[in-house]
DNA sequence: AATAATTGTGCAACTTTGTTGCAACTGATA
DNA sequence: TATCAGTTGCAACAAAGTTGCACAATTATT
């Protein structure tokens, strides 16, 4: 709860009651999360148009980061302290063909790719899918 | 011309004018191309509906996959044969954050991920978003 | 070459997903 | 507790994607 609004206003965001579930459904949840899934939550208590402004404003300073798969756009907390001015993700997802679930791989670095001249990378996004310890 | 018609057949589909026009699309423009690019290039001649069903059907044949970047969902042909059966795609994209076009970087691999124990991937998918060399 | 069987297309209607403007409200600050 | 920027809900809209069905085009059959 407390934690909750330490990490908005560390942010410098005001502390709302949608922004607090928002956050907290992150927290709990653990998985990468799309709108619909925040919609599913938490839709009686708050609109829907709210709940995209919500994710917006995260992803601007740098709560939550995008995760991308077949079936479409997800969000999930950022480990490290990202900010409005860097993000820094150059990490790895797993996403199970079984489950479902999309989860950040922590602690692991994609390994560096030797890149044909020119290309200047900024950063990198490894989608891995397959079964997780969970269902395999 | 004949080309496409050998393509087509190939995958085990009827060669129409939709599907040639589209093919041949991907085909000059080389960048993955979403179904608004299709609709952009293709638009006059065909119904929208006609441009999704055809996606799908050369999807399921194998002839093009999907390429996600944050923007959405996009399109490029198999570079390998692909069929229905089997796809077989561990390559890499290059988003350039300048033009905008994506596009896939033939003959690289993707390093091993030295993985958790319980993980078992199936197939891998690296993002990268730079600038090009054409942008550079 | 004509016809039958199959597959593909266009249209209309609809659902889902995401966006914008504005009035009303709320949380932080003084 | 009065103020004011920041936030929310509503309504309306725009974009993206789907479905059913009648008709058209392609392939197979004779």
């Amino acid at each position: 709860m407390e934690q909750l609004r330490e990490t908005l206003k560390g942010h410098h965001l005001r502390t709302t009651t949608c922004r607090e579930d928002v956050l907290s459904t992150f927290i709990s949840k653990k998985n990468a999360l799309s709108h619909g899934d925040l919609e599913g939550a938490l839709g009686e208590n708050y609109d829907r148009v709210t709940i995209y402004r919500t994710l917006k404003t995260f992803l601007e300073k740098g709560i939550i980061h995008k995760v991308l798969d077949d079936e479409g756009l997800r969000y999930a907390l950022c480990s490290h302290n990202c900010s409005e001015e860097k993000h820094q993700h150059d990490h790895i997802h797993f996403k199970c063909s079984e489950c479902g679930e999309t989860n950040c791989l922590e602690n692991l670095h994609i390994p560096a790719v030797q890149l044909p001249k020119g290309y200047q990378p900024e950063n990198f996004n490894l989608l891995i899918q397959g079964v997780c310890p969970k269902c395999g």
